[in-house]
DNA sequence: GCGCGAGTCAACCATCAGGTTGAAAGTGCA
DNA sequence: TGCACTTTCAACCTGATGGTTGACTCGCGC
């Protein structure tokens, strides 16, 4: 990935209302009224986020049908992940401790809900 | 890690700049006006860069003596790549290609020296 | 105690990002 | 065809961000 593409991710992923769409499309599809569903911000507001994680690879938008689908693209995690990866080995090998990964996907599920309370700016 | 952390480091690494000084520093620690040698913009600039990233927990300022040294926290890595996770390993899960990583980490190295050159906005 | 270099703070400027509203295209169906 | 719904585009406002310059503080060697 170049360098551009991932600052690109990177500011796709800083934005709570953004993250919470990545969360909620990992479960699935949706369609763009399904997805804007639970916040309050206008509908167009919804697109432009859309738009910036489209621009950053993070989701696709398969053509079909009017209700067009939103689909999250998990190939970008790799690269993402990866980058971060290096980083997170060196912490591993500093402090020997393996279970504070674990113990952090395991805190995934109510960060994620704190968040979405938190999703307007 | 809270979401507005998490906002935070994802918003530190967004910036290609900042980025690269988290490259630099995870060879040894730096101080400032090492880590400003290879950019053209002013020291101010490369302080403020600083302070982001201090303040998404990426780095340390251990106080001590003049020329104060500049520290990679690794322990965010563990958090940041714990919410990528989740994400990367469904992936994995579904397209069976674990090569992927290990090529997206031996791409990282060019991929910085590239990053490098266009640090300026 | 003085001076110098490293580090920091503050004010300012330009641009970007997230949101709004309004209007205009597309698309699908009765 | 016509209508309703989805999608997109454009203009605008506000706050955050990345950069500048200038001034100020902090340690340390002499």
């Amino acid at each position: 990935m170049t360098a551009d593409g991932l600052s690109r991710v990177f500011a796709a992923l800083a934005d709570p209302t953004r993250r919470d769409m990545v969360a909620r499309l990992a479960g699935g599809d949706a369609t763009v009224n399904q997805l804007a569903e639970p916040y309050t911000m206008s509908l167009q507001a919804v697109y432009k986020h859309l738009k910036v994680l489209e621009e950053a690879g993070l989701v696709s938008r398969p053509p079909g049908p009017q209700p067009r689908s939103v689909r999250l693209e998990l190939d970008v995690f790799d690269a993402v992940g990866g980058w971060i990866e290096q980083y997170r080995r060196r912490a591993e090998a500093r402090y020997q401790r393996l279970d504070a990964v674990l113990a952090a996907m395991r805190d995934k599920d109510e960060a994620r809900d704190q968040e979405r309370k938190g999703h307007q700016r």
